[in-house]
DNA sequence: TTTTGTTATGCAAGTTTTTGCATAATAGGC
DNA sequence: GCCTATTATGCAAAAACTTGCATAACAAAA
C-alpha cells in the first residue's frame, strides 16, 4: 500500500505534522487518498524508524507541541525508487452499489433517502473542489506550472464527481418509476 | 465493512460456491467490489458460523467437490436489516493519483507509460461492461425489470470508467506538452 | 510428455485499516 | 460556568485484507 509514499510526497512537497497531514488528506485529497489521524501518526512512527523521515518537536504555548517531520535523503531516495515502480490499478469496494443492487429487497423510499444522503457529501465536495480549481487558475504562470501535477489529481476528482452525479441522477428517474403515484393528485 | 453483505446478496439472487462468487467478483462486479478468493472462503466460513448461510457438500465426478451456499432465514432477515441502516460513503485511496501528484520528481515517459498500462485495463473493463449492457438490453422486459437494480449498478460502472479515460485524455495532453519535441521532425 | 490453465478449497502469517479509549490546553458560543 | 470545537498526540485491540503456501484432479496445448 502506498499511505507511506502519500506521507512521503506530502512532506517532500511541504514538510509538518501529523495532524497537518491528517488535515491535508481531510479537507484537500480526500476525494484521492483517505487516513484516520490514528493510521498517519502509526505511519510517521515506522516511516521514522525506518529512517525516511526525521522531526524536530516544536513546544508550542497556545497549542500543545508537536513533531514537525521532513524528509531524510534516504526518504527522498525511496520516493524515488518508488515512483520508478508500476502501481497497481485501484480497486474499489462500494457499499452503496451493494445496497443498491440490492435494492428490490428495500423500498424506494429507502433508497431515495439514502441517494440524497451521498448526493449531498458528492455536491459538498464537487464543490470544494471547482473553488480550489478556481484558485489554482488565479495563481502566476509560474506557481501553476509547479503544481501542475496535483492539478492533474484534483481534474480527476471533478470529473469524477461530476459523472458521479451525473449517475445520481439516473437512479433518481428510475427510482422514481418505481412508485409512480405515492401522492395520487387529481383523481 | 460489506463484504458479508456483497454474498448475502449474491447469495440471495442464487446460491453457489466461494469459487462462483469468487469469479462473480472478479468477471462481473469487480467495478464495485474486489475480493481475493480466501477472503471469500474465510467469509463464507464465518457467515455459516453465524448462522446466515447454510451449505451442502456437492460431490463431482470430472470436479473437485464444492460446497453450495445458500442463505438461511436468519442470513435473510440479516440482509434486511442491514438494507435499512445508512451505508458510509466510499472512501477511495487510489496509488496512481499518489504517484502522478509526485509526477514532478520523475520523468514524462515514465508517467506516460503508467498511464497506458491503466489505460488499457481501464478500456478492457469499459469494453465488458458495455457488452454486458447489451445482453441486459436484448432481455425480454420481464428479466430486465427483475435486473433493474443490478442494472443501475452497471451504469455507475459505464460512466464511472467513462469518465476515467476522458480524464486520462486530459493528463495524456498536460503530459505532452512537457516535452514538446521527444521526436524533433523535420529540420 | 511436460507445462499451463481451470476448477475447487483452505490455513497461516503478515500488513493495513478501523474502532475505542485516553490525555490536555485553549477558544468560543450559550 | 458549561458544552463543544480545534489543536495535538498516541496505545491497544479488533477487523479487514493481502501474500504465501498447499493440495488435487482434469483438460488442452506445446
Amino acid at each position: 500500500m502506498s499511505l507511506k509514499h502519500a506521507i512521503l510526497i506530502l512532506l517532500e512537497s511541504e514538510p509538518g505534522s501529523g495532524y497537518d497531514l491528517f488535515k491535508r488528506f481531510k479537507d484537500g485529497l480526500g476525494y484521492f487518498w483517505n487516513a484516520k489521524h490514528q493510521q498517519v501518526y502509526l505511519e510517521l512512527k515506522k516511516l521514522s524508524e525506518a529512517g525516511w523521515l526525521a522531526f524536530e518537536a516544536q513546544t508550542q504555548d497556545t497549542r500543545p507541541d508537536k513533531k514537525n517531520y521532513r524528509l531524510t535523503p534516504a526518504g527522498h531516495a525511496e520516493l524515488l525508487r518508488w515512483l520508478g515502480e508500476p502501481v497497481q490499478p485501484n480497486t474499489i469496494n462500494d457499499a452503496l452499489l451493494v445496497k443498491l443492487y440490492a435494492g428490490a429487497h428495500t423500498s424506494p423510499d429507502n433508497l431515495r433517502e439514502e441517494m440524497q444522503r451521498h448526493i449531498a457529501v458528492h455536491r459538498k465536495t464537487l464543490d470544494s473542489l471547482l473553488s480550489i480549481e478556481r484558485d489554482y487558475h488565479g495563481l502566476p504562470a509560474e506557481q501553476r506550472h509547479a503544481l501542475r501535477m496535483p492539478y492533474l489529481t484534483l481534474r480527476r476528482g471533478i470529473l469524477g464527481e461530476q459523472s458521479w452525479l451525473q449517475w445520481a441522477e439516473e437512479v433518481e428517474h428510475a427510482l422514481q418509476d418505481t412508485t409512480p403515484a405515492s401522492t395520487p393528485a387529481g383523481k
